[in-house]
RNA sequence: CGGGGUGUAGCUUAGCCUGGUAGAGCGCCUGGUUUGGGACCAGGAGGUCGUAGGUUCGAAUCCUAUCGCCCCGACCA
């Protein structure tokens, strides 16, 4: 028989670290930081703008190889650790079936799933390393983004029968991204560390419950991790799928927007946030006038048909905008007011879209961008449009000004149920702070967010296109429903940091701090002192701390400055001082106050301390 | 990919405008003095000035190209 100890001892493996109920711990032994590695440095590096990434690279956590490209050095690597385990724990809790994946995919898979045109451009490419080249007969692969392609079709080969629904499979494993343009560290890596998770459902019901159950894990997650995230109403972006939420936590320093009422609880990214602008019973104007165009030489701005002489307000004029979906142009009508969110253009269904070019625009509308108007019987080739959608804020306009599709003029009394042929109202406008919340009619506002994790609801998209079915107890055949959920572990790292640092250093969670104790020995050639620290961490192990003492032969200032920097949550402090008024200093990372504590009690303390703070892990 | 910046020792940087053959702080090595919030003294090692061309008697410095990195925009966990 093998002892957990045993197994630790000779290096272990992962799942025989678990202690129930006890937080998480790694293969304890106390470590000697002047054998462990801990590169800390006194000045930022200066590609680091952004606190958690200075404080990342300061505090030895990580190393850079590229751009994008990271190395987890031995103090990071235990904080991946723990935020995985944890992650693990929660996912399991929540339905979860781990398993891993390969990292290089056969390029078929994505040839067959849904959205090859969009996600090959994040896709890296991985050819024989040989010469560079990739023969015409070798078979092509690229490394793996997300696991949809694979996991799918693994399912149609698995599962038949909805007795084997439903299910949940998810792994924790490095991604590979191409992305445009990484940023801060590990905030947006090419390569990074992602939990996915994919669920399996037999209906629709089935794949609600499903989500549901992976939003509560989320949150218990996230909690554990000592992290305040919010979930908030999401685009679906080329992921596809019917609803989704994000995770985010709040920063300065983050890439989105959140749309939020703190009473009513109503928050969105600004992608997805709408508001209640528009009231749901809002009565069309009559028409003000017949249509009247006018002379309006060089006016091809809001701004400038805002001014005089023409002096029409931006409120009162409609924008008319011109895309391109999937080959064909589309008209988008907004308030000249208003900007449009190009993510709300997902809605209308193409797979690719973009902002036409004035060559496209003046053969369809007869008209260079300036003069641009949607007015039934102003537009050059109408046949050629896939549509013309409009903003249900014009609504609101009645009666207004546009382009009258002839370079020079504009029409006024535009009444929007009389002259405008839309072919579907919709919202396609960036919500504005300050606008009516749906929920409690009260201001919304707005504040940054970093994305640290993602749930999507995706319906058949996928079970579509690789043909995953199962049947059903009338031996029916039916596709399953699936749901996509993410998290980035490698940015949920960062964005602790982010969240949890001072002056001085980070300040870490206890259940993700690299050590949960740090003895700092300040005369380590002293044996009693380094004795006593040996016992201390053994009673703190023994409570279930993973214990780094400081040894190092510095001056006690470096050594102070490093145990700030590095943010582990228990500071004791053996010194001569102490020693000769035989106490040992106590000294929590998030405060300021000591405690002095008899060496009779120091052992007892510190693990009644630890024992604490592991339960309520 | 567009716009802006930047590249000098392991790290942070000065020098560049106005060309004359590279300097500092930290870190590292040796010795000594120190020892409760990033000590001090003395000595020492360490630099193809991103790379390739060009101008020049002479280039870190001026010109051209190229690569890397950082920031702002569109995308994502």
């Amino acid at each position: 028989m093998v002892t957990g100890d045993q197994r630790r001892a000779r290096g272990g493996s992962q799942i025989n670290l678990l202690r129930p109920g006890r937080g998480v711990s790694l293969p304890n032994f106390m470590k000697l930081w002047s054998q462990y590695f801990i590169p800390t440095l006194k000045e930022s590096p200066s590609d680091a703008e952004i606190a958690s990434h200075k404080l990342l690279v300061r505090a030895g956590l990580v190393r850079k190889l590229g751009g994008g490209l990271y190395t987890y050095m031995p103090l990071g690597l235990r904080v991946m650790q723990k935020i995985t385990q944890i992650c693990r724990e929660e996912i399991e809790r929540g339905g979860g079936i781990e398993l891993e994946m390969p990292h290089l995919h056969p390029v078929e898979n994505w040839q067959q799933g849904p959205r090859w045109a969009a996600a090959r451009e994040i896709m890296f490419r991985a050819d024989s390393a040989g010469d560079g080249k990739r023969g015409p007969r070798e078979p092509e692969y690229v490394l793996g983004p997300t696991h949809e392609e694979v996991v799918t079709p693994l399912v149609k080969q698995e599962i038949t029968s909805y007795r084997d629904l439903p299910k949940n499979f998810f792994q924790i494993a490095t991604k590979f991204r191409n992305e445009i343009r990484p940023r801060f560290g590990l905030m947006r890596a090419r390569e990074f560390v992602m939990m996915d998770a994919y669920s399996f459902d037999a209906t629709d019901d089935g794949a609600i419950k499903s989500y549901q159950a992976m939003k509560a894990a989320y949150e218990a997650f996230f909690r554990r991790i000592g992290a305040q995230a919010i979930a908030v109403e999401a685009d679906t972006g080329v992921m596809g799928g019917s609803f989704s939420h994000e995770f985010m936590v709040p920063a300065e320093i983050g890439d989105d927007d959140v749309i939020y009422n703190e009473e009513s609880g109503y928050a969105a990214n600004r992608e997805k946030a709408t508001s209640a602008l528009v009231p749901a019973d809002l009565k069309d104007s009559e028409p003000a006038g017949a249509l009247e165009e006018f002379a309006t030489p060089g006016v091809v701005t809001i701004a400038a048909l805002e001014a005089a002489p023409y002096s029409v307000v931006a409120d009162k004029q409609f924008k008319t905008l011109v895309y391109v979906g999937d080959g064909k142009p589309f008209l988008v009508i907004l308030r000249g007011c208003d900007e449009l969110e190009e993510a709300k253009l997902g809605s209308l269904g193409f797979t690719l879209f973009r902002a036409a070019t004035a060559d496209e625009i003046e053969p369809v509308l007869g008209a260079k961008p300036g003069s641009l108007g949607a007015v039934k019987g102003t537009i050059k080739n109408p046949s050629a449009l896939a549509g013309i959608y409009a903003d249900g804020a014009i609504r609101l306009i009645g009666n207004g000004t546009t382009g009258a599709n002839k370079d020079g003029f504009h029409l006024r009394n535009v009444n929007v149920t009389r002259d405008l042929a839309v072919t579907k109202f919709g919202d396609f406008r960036r919500v504005r702070p300050g606008e009516p919340d749906i929920k409690s009619g009260r201001p919304l506002q707005v504040r940054r967010g970093i994305e640290v994790g993602h749930i999507f609801k995706l319906g058949t998209k996928y079970s579509e296109k690789f043909g995953a079915m199962y049947t059903d107890d009338q031996k029916q055949s039916h596709l399953m429903v699936m749901g996509c959920y993410g998290i980035g572990i490698s940015r949920t790292m960062q964005a602790v940091i982010e969240q949890s640092h001072d002056n001085d250093g980070i300040v870490w969670p206890w259940n993700v701090a690299p050590f949960h104790v740090l003895i700092c020995v300040l005369d380590p050639l002293v044996a009693e002192a380094m004795d006593l620290a040996k016992k201390i961490a053994v009673a703190a192990e023994k409570a279930g701390a993973d214990v780094l003492i400081d040894d190092r032969a510095e001056r006690p200032g470096v050594k102070f400055k490093d145990a700030d920097l590095i943010g582990i949550p228990l500071r004791l402090t053996i010194g001569s001082k102490g020693m000769k008024d035989g106490i040992v200093e106590l000294k929590w990372r998030s405060s300021k106050d000591v405690a002095k504590v008899p060496l009779a009690e120091i052992e007892a303390r510190v693990a009644a301390l630890v024992t604490e703070k592991q339960a309520s892990a």
